[in-house]
DNA sequence: TAGATTGTTAATCGATTAACAATC
DNA sequence: TAGATTGTTAATCGATTAACAATC
């Protein structure tokens, strides 16, 4: 796989939207597409289909377009799917909770370990089969446990401070559900993805008041 | 409010950020603030936040900069959070009660009237203050809380049939959490917003591994 | 072989940044 | 007034789309 030249960002974003549609095309038991016809299903350009994949190799074949299977799973390697990362949760709330319960972690490549939460009489307690220990035990799990990210969804107001004791505890990722800017000390030591769910439910918002205002 | 030009999605991504900031600064009680500083704030250009600001009008001032208090509201205002809008959870799992719970709706200016489940024996019940009405009975709640917003939260199973009952009860916009594309009967009649946690956990991934293969 | 479709180069389009006159 | 900073126009940069030779 080549990685040389820069990936831009818009192309990143665009990556798991082709895997998820592939994976779907998958289990539907379609064996073989177009760019083209898969552009129809995304609603983008082959161009940019093309374009895209040609930044990690070549994966089609001229005549015949992809093979869904074998493109799927390149596009998961280049995802690092395929990697087993593990992650840890970081505070049990209803999102952390939810999240646990719900989220498929292992069929987009991870494995989920343990939850941290303050409740000590917790303290070896399972949270729907997740073994969940103190937050101030942090930093022994973590050590033992080695894990690649951290989802981060605790109240805003211990967001940082937490964030900062993962970053130190070298974790390499954190998936931050918090709302909030996270104010990392060495933001060189961790990639930050930010799930702003206010920021989102906004931009809804402005496209409803603008259709309105249209009209 | 000049709202004449097209507007693109990257301006429309931003200015949730920008409100995001504004908000801080304002209960941090600074009142004034220029486009640099800003800029710094933001990690982003001082030229592009004026370029995004001059979509909607001018609300500075030359060798002054911006009244932080004004432009926070005027951005909250192009956004339509002063346009007391209202919405319903559909779907009372894990995550719906976790958005009830912890989400700030109001913050955002959206109040939500009520939740809908499948579960029966909720009729009438409270979830965290919050009405729950039985799923069936949907189209008459809708009729009468004519809401603006639905938070799709349901099992991904009936998440594209329950979207299609919303629009066309005239939902105007739908906050997708279920990481499914929605398949909708008539989409020129809806907005959506997917919050598709997938695409974002995958993008995380992408980084790490691009990180330590440039090692 | 003929038709289809890739990967890539070139052309276009749009978004970001820089520069600066206007002016508080 | 002098310094600061806006809103906007022009220049640059990057991303998207179109076109097409290569080839399965």
């Amino acid at each position: 796989m080549k990685r040389d030249k820069h990936i831009s960002e818009a192309v990143i974003r665009r990556l798991p939207r082709y895997y998820r549609h592939l994976d779907n095309l998958h289990y539907d038991g379609i064996t073989r597409i177009s760019s083209q016809k898969l552009a129809d299903v995304l609603g983008c350009t082959a161009s940019q289909i093309r374009q895209d994949l040609s930044c990690f190799g070549e994966f089609g074949q001229q005549g015949y377009g992809y093979n869904v299977s074998r493109l799927r799973a390149e596009i998961a390697s280049i995802l690092g799917m395929d990697r087993g990362r593990h992650c840890v949760v970081v505070g049990m709330g209803n999102l952390g909770r939810a999240l646990v319960r719900n989220f498929p972690f292992s069929a987009n490549g991870f494995i989920l370990d343990a939850g941290f939460d303050l409740i000590e009489d917790q303290e070896g307690k399972n949270t729907f089969g997740l073994p969940v220990y103190p937050a101030e035990d942090l930093e022994r799990h973590l050590a033992r446990l080695k894990p690649d990210v951290a989802v981060l969804v605790t109240p805003r107001s211990v967001a940082s401070q937490m964030a900062n004791r993962l970053v130190t505890a070298g974790i390499k990722g954190i998936w931050n559900f918090t709302n909030i800017e996270l104010n990392i000390d060495e933001p060189e030591k961790v990639i930050l993805e930010n799930v702003h769910f206010s920021d989102s439910l906004l931009s809804l918002s402005y496209r409803i008041t603008a259709e309105e205002l249209k009209k």
